[in-house]
RNA sequence: GCGUCCGUAGCUCAGUUGGAUAGAGCGUUGGCCUCCGAAGCCAAAGGUCGCAGGUUCGAAUCCUGCCGGACGCACCA
């Protein structure tokens, strides 16, 4: 880890500069660590110099010179640098970083906890969210990958993470479903339980059918969309048999999610029903506040006459007003003043969102308001629970009406001192009303630490769409072919995980033929999982991902696959290291302690070697990256670098056959810091290492 | 019309809060398995970073305008 050597170089370097050029740290420009393009010019590099020049009034490389010459001696630093350009450039003590890492690994390998980092307040992360009515597809599976990861970083980061699933089973897509079994098929509750129940049947899929057909119904008569009305009406107002039937699809859809999810090793805390919500009343309470301080108020004139209402503050409100650290800024006084004459354009048509209908019925913000509440504990009320799952003895628990034989056992829920709503981005006007209700109610802390993990959809290339067996009709001018749960156009999670199983199956048989067919198979769904766990965090989060079932198949390149393999064989090296020498890569350290350096700090070879191990150091780095820019992707392309580092490494510079024990042992050091931190990254975004591939 | 996001190699994309010579993967061409596993490695070819201005010692990155594309702006969720 790389990030306390930060600590030390950024702090020594507020105290010279406040200390030896009077510069007070409250007027020094931000501190920006780098890495130098070339190993040659150190390992770490500043360019502070140059933003000091015109302040100073001296030359960038005077600058660099006279800093190095006042930092003196740093602990865990060889030496320091001016470069002739203005950079100062940091050369790290390699033997001491390279056994500290070493020891880091070592007493983790022992369970003990190697860095107190933790935060107390506890962070929500809500992700998946898929209506509870048909099985999941390629983009839910894009939003739970991401919400998982960005968890899992969190807890990474040593904080507290409650992760939250969001169950809309009153909404009109469950009502679609249940217009479908009642209306087009005739069945009731026990036909549809008996459909359910039938081994044969896989209830997801047949629900995916069903929704499709039911949007074709309502397109033949828009009569029929009545029925729909009233089912949704049944649902909501509850003790009818369309609620009874309702109720019961989404608690068996919601389970055939659950076990897709747990093939991609994402898992839960709490999942949330929206029914709860409303039973339990959330709504009123937060509508009471935000009516008595004005922020929600009946809109009497107009065609919204008769509805509650919330002005929208038009604009990006939530970046303008984040304070900015940049003292050397240039363009924050015009930037307000821009944002100002914007503003006072835009003033006269200013809008209005409709947060209680005309009807008394609440719409969906209103209900996301009261969530958001309760999440930050704000609400004055909370949940019952219940156990939805026993997941073999680890209870997945679940929101409820009433109370409850296990409810006293609930952790306690909710609370955060910050939420992460994992949503697509064409949600993300919806999201920014509920930044603005906390703000109204004068929560600013906790709208400012309300997030939106927002991201593209994924949609299907055209020739992947094509041998699906969709027509492209509408596609035809744009670059990839939309999904469409209502069509039934998609490409359903399962299917992609079990067609990537058989071709990985494929695979490791033929390169392990005396494997048994049971191994090969679990050896396979690692792999699979892998794959398109990689394949939907490695783009940024603001791009549209046109899914390619031929790409995501492959497993050669920039793939989940790839990065498997290279650990994979640094965990081949220790095998055999383990039964030659009696090397493990635990052990790793205790073989060093009497060896000369020289292997690490001379020559080109120690240089590469060393690159290698600085480059693995960085992962907490890069995860702090991650979760400021909300981008997994950083992780990704991390991972798949040091991956690449690794394999080039594996190849130039052999370990087994090295007789020099001292470069042979330098070597191992340094794959065994590698492949730890690989497999930290992989179970990351969470992908598990295969014994064998 | 307004707002948000996107535009970088033939294709798909990185580019870490403005920094040293713009990088990967795929595809193409050519090499490397008596040598820790070739799901790998090495090499070659491939660029007006959408366009035009501006700020800066320095811009793919920040600002302005334009061009092209996606999405959003419901008494749907």
């Amino acid at each position: 880890m790389i990030l306390p050597v930060h600590t030390i170089v950024r702090s020594q370097l507020q105290h010279t500069l406040s200390q030896t050029f009077g510069l007070p740290e409250s007027d020094q420009p931000p501190i920006v660590i780098e890495m130098p393009p070339r190993r040659a010019l150190g390992d770490l590099a500043v360019p502070v110099a140059f933003e000091l020049a015109r302040r100073l009034r001296k030359a960038p490389r005077a600058i660099a010179q006279e800093l190095a010459a006042a930092l003196g001696s740093l602990d865990g630093i060889a030496r320091i640098e001016a470069a002739p350009n203005g950079y100062l450039n940091f050369y790290l003590d390699r033997r001491a970083f390279v056994m500290a890492r070493l020891g880091d690994a070592y007493r983790q390998a022992q369970g003990e906890p190697v860095e107190q980092t933790t935060v107390a307040d506890k962070a929500i992360v809500e992700h998946t969210a898929i209506n509870p009515n048909k099985a999941a597809h390629i983009g839910h599976l894009r939003n739970s990958a991401l919400g998982d990861s960005m968890a899992r970083l969190l807890r990474f980061q040593g904080r507290p993470v409650e992760v939250q699933n969001y169950i809309d089973d009153t909404g009109v897509q469950v009502a679609d479903v249940v217009v479908g079994f009642s209306q087009l098929e005739g069945r009731d509750l026990t036909g549809v339980r008996a459909l359910s129940d039938d081994p044969g049947v896989r209830f997801d899929y047949y629900c995916w059918d069903l929704y499709a057909k039911v949007t074709e119904w309502y397109e033949g008569d828009a009569e029929r969309l009545k029925v729909r009305a009233a089912a949704m009406h049944d649902i909501e107002a509850g003790g009818n048999a369309m609620a009874e039937m309702g109720a019961f699809i989404a608690d068996r859809i919601v389970r055939c999610h659950l076990r897709t999810m747990a093939r991609m090793n994402v898992d839960y805390d709490l999942l949330t029903w929206e029914g709860d919500i409303l039973r339990l009343q959330f709504w009123t309470k937060a509508f009471e506040e935000l009516k008595a301080l004005g922020a929600v108020f009946l809109q009497t004139e107009g065609r919204l006459a008769g509805c509650w209402v919330m002005k929208i503050e038009d604009g990006q409100t939530a970046e303008s007003d984040a304070p900015s650290d940049d003292e050397f800024g240039h363009d924050r006084e015009a930037g307000a003043e821009r944002g100002k004459e914007a503003q006072a354009e835009r003033g006269n048509d200013s809008r209005e969102k409709v947060i209680v209908r005309s009807n008394g019925t609440v719409t969906y913000v209103g209900k996301d308001i009261a969530n958001q509440f309760w999440k930050f504990g704000l609400l004055g009320r909370d949940f019952h629970y219940r156990v939805f799952d026993d997941r073999g003895g680890r209870p997945l628990w679940a929101t409820s009406s009433t109370p409850t034989g296990d409810g006293g056992n609930a952790p306690p829920f909710g609370r955060a001192s910050a939420v992460y709503n994992v949503i697509d981005s064409r949600q993300a006007y919806l999201q920014e009303l509920l930044k603005q209700a906390l703000g109204a109610m004068g929560f600013a802390q906790q709208a400012e630490a309300s997030t939106h993990f927002a991201y593209e959809m994924v949609a299907l290339s055209h020739a992947t769409a094509r041998e699906l067996g969709y027509a492209d009709e509408e596609g035809l001018g744009k670059p990839f072919v939309e999904v469409s749960g209502r069509k039934g156009r998609g490409v359903k999670a399962d299917d992609l995980l079990d067609r990537l199983i058989t071709t990985a199956t494929g695979e490791v048989m033929a390169r392990q033929p005396d494997l048994p067919p049971a191994d090969a198979r679990a050896i396979a769904e690692s792999i699979a999982v892998a794959a398109v766990r990689y394949f939907l965090v490695k783009f940024s989060r603001g791009k549209v991902i046109a899914f390619d079932i031929k790409e995501a198949l492959s497993f050669e390149g920039d793939t989940g696959p790839y990065l498997q393999y290279a650990v994979v064989r640094a965990n081949n090296i220790f095998g055999k290291l383990r039964e030659r020498d009696g090397v493990t890569a635990e052990s790793i350290a205790d073989h060093l302690d009497a060896l000369s350096p020289a292997a690490l700090v001379e020559g080109e070879e120690a240089d590469e070697l060393w690159g290698l191990v600085l480059e693995a150091s960085r992962l907490d780095e890069i995860v702090d990256s991650a979760v400021r820019a909300l981008e997994i992707s950083h992780l990704a392309k991390f991972t798949f670098t040091l991956a690449q580092s690794f394999n080039t490494f594996y190849h130039r510079q052999p370990i087994m056959r090295e007789e020099r024990e001292d470069v042979r042992l330098w070597r191992a050091a340094a794959v065994a810091y590698c492949k730890r931190q690989l497999t930290r990254s992989l179970e990351l975004m969470g992908c598990s290492v295969p014994t064998r591939m």
